[in-house]
DNA sequence: ACATTTGTGTAAACATGTTGACCAATGCTA
DNA sequence: TAGCATTGGTCAACATGTTTACACAAATGT
């Protein structure tokens, strides 16, 4: 898979570096305003996450744990323990599956599924409104067409990257 | 500090938690695929964030960690641990400051600028040229317009949101 | 001058993210 | 059916990020 490789123009660099940096700093603003915005929810910005996979119809019958990682592109061990911690707190619930003894189906409980619609979804409403204030609607699909690009070659990058590597795992 | 609030659109909510839930997807790999990118040096991406930032001009003679971490956008707290790796691993140094004895000037080393310009350098270019494969310079230019927009609400957000809890620290 | 406020660095507790390693259940295949 | 690779969940180690709290130095105000 070998990509079209734009010369080392300095000025190139320069912006990609800008870029980048640029979306170090959303990354961690995104975590920090994001939690602060539900902490008396004493939800964070990933709990929102799942909570908003978890209330996908789709979903509404229980997830394996490892499905609801990938959803979410991240590693199993990491929602495992975000997910012990929203069990904790009562938000979600994992049961046996029955059809496959190794799986946990996770769910989120009416006590969940009732803070997520009454108490965190008006303030994360809230959230957008502030975090897009001057974003015209056309605004908010170019950066999503953006991101999304972004991401795609970023999994590309994984892929290969994972190759290397082979079996990072049992 | 009045924003001029949108309609609570549910077509334009969902649009917004899209944006949202791939700028989160982003962000981890941004994280997971930059550190694989440089790892054989030793580093993570947070530290590439750190080297770039003392390989500017205006850092040559050295930073405290207040002013650093108000440039990469991170607390104090997190970047103190983060200055404590790398000087660990020998890429920077950290010297008190004889004109304010309550600070500590943070340098590279020549090993560390060694490393940072020889060995990472070329590796990021490389990243950079996969992770932006088919973006013209037009779209470089208009994806880091939109995060510095993002960015840039956001920081609003969290200084309102500050206001509230005022002293969060001393 | 002295007291208050402000700024700097650090320590501790916690949530999130990654790997690597392990065990148990499933499933394919010889 | 026996064997073996794959898949699913967890534990442990580590790097990052936040907050709260503290100690000390510097700046400021009366």
């Amino acid at each position: 898979m070998v990509f079209p490789i734009k010369q080392d123009d300095p000025a190139q660099t320069e912006q990609a570096n800008r870029l980048f940096f640029r979306l170090y700093q959303c990354a961690n603003m995104l975590h920090k305003t994001g939690t602060r915005a539900v902490e008396s929810e004493g939800l964070t910005t990933q709990q929102w996450a799942v909570l908003g996979a978890l209330s996908r119809p789709d979903m509404r019958d229980g997830v394996s744990m490892g499905e609801l990682a990938r959803f979410l592109m991240v590693s199993r061990q990491n929602l495992s323990g975000l997910i012990s911690r929203m069990e904790r707190d009562g938000h979600i619930t994992t049961a046996p599956d029955g059809r496959d003894r190794r799986s946990r189906l996770v769910t989120m409980t009416p006590s969940g599924r009732e803070l997520w619609v009454q108490q965190a979804q008006p303030k994360i409403r809230r959230y957008y409104r502030e975090a897009l204030a001057d974003f015209s609607n056309s605004d908010v699909t170019h950066t999503l067409h953006y991101l999304l690009k972004l991401l795609d070659n970023m999994k590309r990058i994984d892929e290969s990257q994972g190759a290397a590597g082979q079996d990072e795992d049992a």
